[in-house]
Order: C-alpha cells, then structure tokens, then sequence
DNA sequence: ATGACCGATGTAATCGTTTCCATGCGCGGC
DNA sequence: GCCGCGCATGGAAACGATTACATCGGTCAT
C-alpha cells in the first residue's frame, strides 16, 4: 500500500509538502498541488489514519456503548448517532452490551486503547468502573437514555414519568385495577425512574401496589416471558402488565401465547418505547414513545461539544403516551 | 496517559522489556516480569493500539458492512459476527449502508483507512468501486447474504431458492392465484435470486406473472408502501404479496392499515427472513427463515481464515418456510 | 584458562504521519 | 547594491509501540 513517501517521491516534492496539501494548509503553490493531487489519484494513495491519529492524538472517532444491538430502541438511537456524527465529520464505533456490565465494560476499554475522542454510552445497569475510571480520567463522555448516579457526566435523555402517569390514568380510566410492571435491572436508572413513576401515579389513584407486581426484568425478551409465567402463577393475576421496554414487551406476549392468554380480552400490556410493529401486533400495543432520533442528534451535539472543547449540559425532552388497543378499547382507540 | 516509557521508568527496565512481558515473549525473568506487572497496574496503563497497530501492521479488528442497521436480519447478523469474532480475538467495527450505494462506499473507505484486518460485507445492489478495489487490492474479503458477481470473494449465505417454491406451492394450494413479488434494488443478487425461483415456480404451478405484479423496491419499508399502493390501484390486484424482505413486509402492511384491507381476508402476505415479532402481529407472518446467527459464524470463520492466511471457501446453508396464518388457513395453520 | 554459548536485558531503527524550524529565493525599499 | 521580508519548500523530530541486534555476565566443556 502506497505511503505518503511515494506520492512524495512521484511528486518530485517532500512528504512535508504533501501533508500540506492533504490538510490544506496554506502556501503550496497551486501548480505544486496539482502535482501533489495527480501523484496521490495516480497511486491512489488514502493517509493512513492510525499514523495520522498517533500523531496527532485525534481519532475523530466516537465510541457508542449500548444495552442491546437486537433492541429496536438502540438501533434507531445507533443509527441517529452515526448520521450526525458523520455529518460533523467523525466516524462512530460501536459496542453491543448484550445488558452485561462485564461486556460493556470490555467494549468500553476496547473504545479507549482506539484513543476515541469521546464516548457515548447507555450505560448497563451496575458499577462500572470502566466508565468511572474514563469519567474520573477525563474522557470526554456523555450519557444517553441511561446514567450512573454520581458521576459529573451530562446526560442526553427523555423524562417518561409525566407519560406514565398518563398510562396509568388511561389504565384506570379503562377499568383496570390490578396494574403490575416489569421492571428493568435493580439498579437501572430509567427503569427505576418508570416504576417510581408508576407507583406515585398508583397511589394517586388509591391502587395498590403488591410486590408481586413488581417484576424483575433485564430489558431483554427472556426476561419478559419468565416474569409473565410468574404473573400468572399468582393466585390473583394483574388485569394489566407494564413492561419498562419493547423487547421485555415481546416477551410478555410471546409467553401469554403459550398461556393461551389473549391481550386486551384477559390482560393488558403496555410497553415503554414505541416501534413500528407495535402498530401491527394483535392487538396494536399502546406504548410510550421517545424522541429517539432527537435523543441520537443532541446527544451527539453534547459529546463534540465536549470533544472540541466547549462546554455542554444535560438536555432533557420528554416522552408520550401513544394509546392503542392492547389496553382496552375506549373512545381514543376505537376507530 | 501513561506510557510504555513510563511503565519502564517505574519498573526500572527498558521499554522492550515491557513489551516482551506485554506480549507475553519468553526470556523474561520471573521476578522483572512481577516487576513490570506492578508498574503496569500502579499507571493501570493500557497500550495505545494505534502505535502497536501501525508497527506491526495488524489491527485484529474486522469491519463489516451490513445493508440496513434498522433491519432485524442484519442486527442479528451483526450480534452474531460480533459474538464470533470476540471469541477469536478480533473486534468489529460495523457500518451501516442504509442500502446506499455511496454510504456503502463511504463506510468501506473509512474502514479500510482503519487498516482493518478483514471486510465483511453484504453489499448493496450496483457496482462498487470501493469494493472492487478492496478485493483486486487483495484485503481479506467475505461477502455475507448478498454479493456481487465477478468477483473473486467467497460468499457465506442461504439459498433461497427451495423456500421460495415451497412458498409459492403453500400460496397455491391455498388457492391463491394472482401472486404478487416485491424485490429489492434491480441488481440485488439476493433479491434476483428471490425472482427468479418466484417465477419459475409460479410457472411450473401454471400461474402467470405479470409486470404490473412485479414491485421494485428497495429493501426499505417505504417502499413496501410505495409498491403497496400501486398492487392496489390495478384493476385486478394480487390475492397474495410475497415481500423479499422483513422491512417491506412492514410497510405492505403499513399501506393495507391504510387503505383498510386486511390479511388474509383481503391479500395474503408472506416475507423472506423471519423476526420475533411476526409471530405477534394481526395475523402471524408466514416467512422464510434463515439461519442467521450460522451466517455470522461462518463469515467470520471463513474471513479470520483469509486474514489468517489460510484458504476459505464459499458456504451454502438452506432457508425455510414457517406457514403462519397470514396467507389463509390449512390444516397446518390452524390451531 | 579460554572460548563458545546461553539467558536476560538494553539500544536503536522502524511503522506513516504531522509540524517545527531552517533554507533559499525573489523582490521592494533604502 | 544590500538588507530584510515573505513565500514555498525541505529536513528531521516527534507520536508510542515492536523487534532485530548488541551487550554482558556467567557456566561449562575442552
């Protein structure tokens, strides 16, 4: 593979020049840059970027750690990130968690021995301390939809609560009474902010709250199905299930079909996150919808803010609830 | 950030000793190497992977391109690949094409401007110069699912072809007649293979094909609109539509909630790769299955054996059909 | 006693860039 | 006619690792 040393040598000029015209600085003469430019076509010669990053200790890349690479969520946020990151000029690489802190962390220092400028992270549940040592060491790091409570990280991310409330309204306005969730890992920051959410706005409507409707998930389907057996061995079911994600969703239904159970006839289910099958399921699942692309987009905006050494602070927008049939049928949803 | 030099001040040795004991070479006398490690742990340093990479020339990382990061195939090919190649050492750095061709390209480039060890691609319909180059260049190549013809690459991936006929006899015995196909891009390999078994088995069922039953489209859910709407404004609509795709059977059935017909009572629906959710939706999609997740292994044995150096061929594996009720009920269907 | 050899370690070249500094040249002002 | 200046270019030192080769005691066979 061709180095800058034979454009230079084909050129008839040093490699000093040839990196001139490559970054375009100034003061090249226009006839010596056309040489420069026809050598490098001719050989098409491409810089090599690790030497180029070790020199210049700048990667213009970013890292993008997420929960779960199969979760429809994070691949729209994924593919949000990378569309404006490309479009300010840096290249994304990511890393799936599967929801596992130990391979997230792998992927975290994987991302940091590439000398990434910053890193962007939805960080698994628990105590991680690849991303409290990064934070700690500087790098610039912005979290998105998910953070870790006491590290000075700015955070990019969509308040549910005010939607949940309104999910549990519209659950009561329906008739139900006996609302359970699922819930996503114990120390999930998001999931425990929905189930507050969910037991503040029970309380308001003089429900209760048992804690066998608490289920323990990890946002992954698996985790649905097994939570739902466990609903349903209950000497008094829920009349409504909650899951805090879409994959924990599928679950659910996957399970209540072997249960023989039909959604909304013998119970509800809503979900946190909306996708575009939800519109297609049997019945459609009512769901709580996050400005995903906007999340991708500011979150981005966040991290080169930092990268480029500006400052930047935590944003947050806010989520709505979307009412289907799988709660119930009621005047919005009828049609 | 700490340093070799700097592990090697601390340990009182010589930067090649580090490195010997880093690369665990032997000659290194017990105690140093005790020595080294602590110093190693006390910086907690982490080689910078650009350095090493650029002096030896490998970066035991694999890229891969796939069609459409927003399609559940292809993020389970992608989980897969990952998987796989962690498990041999190698990382991944994915690109999404967004079925572009100039995004494909753009991705291949930035790649190789990685010096990646290996590519892993399924590209996108019409002709690659980045691709064609990649390969007469001689980088370590494998082409996943689809591929270009021509080139010298060996091809992972599942032929279609007795699927499809196993879906067109299905379709025809459930007396369907007027059988409807939505391709992907013209010169899609995968989607052309898709055709042609459609068409010669439909010829060898005795039905016609005309153009007006042939939908072009593009792999993406839009077009499964597009193409939708227009089945739906001939005189004589198809009684069944067989999208080569997941994302295409999504929006046929985004356009049928539109114009208010519904599967199977109205059209039968059935789509080549198999999601979760098809099981759940109103009604379950009949779909042919890949075996995903072997694609994934495979590609990537047969890539780390070209980056290896060692020789790898092509592997076909099979695909089949799973009859949901969304094309009509039978015996097997129904239950 | 001597030289060959071996094991443990250090020195320095190298990978492909960028960039600081030096150099040479032409030109305008005096 | 000389000085100084600016412009275009080149030389060489980094960046942080790996590795071929040199070095240096010490051991052992002769």
């Amino acid at each position: 593979m061709a180095g800058i040393k034979d454009v230079a040598k084909r050129a008839g000029v040093s490699v000093a020049t040839v990196s001139r015209v490559l970054n375009d600085h100034s003061g090249v003469r226009e006839e010596t840059r056309a040489r420069v430019l026809t050598a490098v076509s001719e050989l098409s010669y491409r810089p090599n970027t690790l030497a180029r990053s070790l020199r210049t200790d700048q990667t213009r890349t970013l890292g993008l750690v997420i929960g779960d690479v199969l979760n429809p969520f994070f691949t729209e946020l994924a593919r949000a990130v990378e569309d404006e990151a490309r479009g300010r000029g840096y290249s994304v690489i990511i890393g799936n968690a599967d929801e596992q802190l130990a391979l997230q962390d792998h992927h975290v220092r994987t991302l940091l021995d590439r000398r990434i400028d910053g890193l962007l992270v939805s960080p698994a549940d628990g105590d991680s301390v690849a991303l409290r040592e990064a934070a700690l060491a500087g790098i610039p790091m912005v979290f998105v939809d998910r953070w870790i409570e006491g590290l000075d990280v700015p955070l990019v991310r969509a308040d549910g609560r005010e939607a949940v409330r309104e999910l549990v309204a519209h659950l009561h306005a329906l008739g139900h009474r006996r609302l359970a969730i699922i819930t996503g890992p114990v120390a999930s920051t998001t999931s425990n902010e929905r189930l507050e959410a969910f037991r503040s706005a029970l309380e308001e409507f003089g429900l209760p709250l048992p804690g066998g409707y608490i289920g323990q998930g990890d946002f992954q389907t698996a985790s649905g199905r097994r939570v739902t057996e466990g609903f349903f061995a209950l000497p008094e079911p829920p009349d409504a299930v909650f899951a805090t994600d879409n994959l924990m969703a599928l679950g659910v239904m996957e399970q209540l079909r072997r249960l023989g159970l039909r959604v909304p006839h013998d119970v509800s289910l809503a979900a946190f996150d909306d996708i575009p099958w939800f519109l297609h399921t049997d019945p459609p699942i009512t769901a709580i919808a996050q400005p995903t692309q906007e999340l991708g987009h500011r979150a981005v905006a966040a991290l080169t803010d930092l990268v480029e050494g500006r400052s930047a602070g935590s944003v947050t927008l806010s989520a709505h609830l979307i009412a289907r049939r799988s709660c119930g049928e009621d005047e919005r949803t009828r049609r």
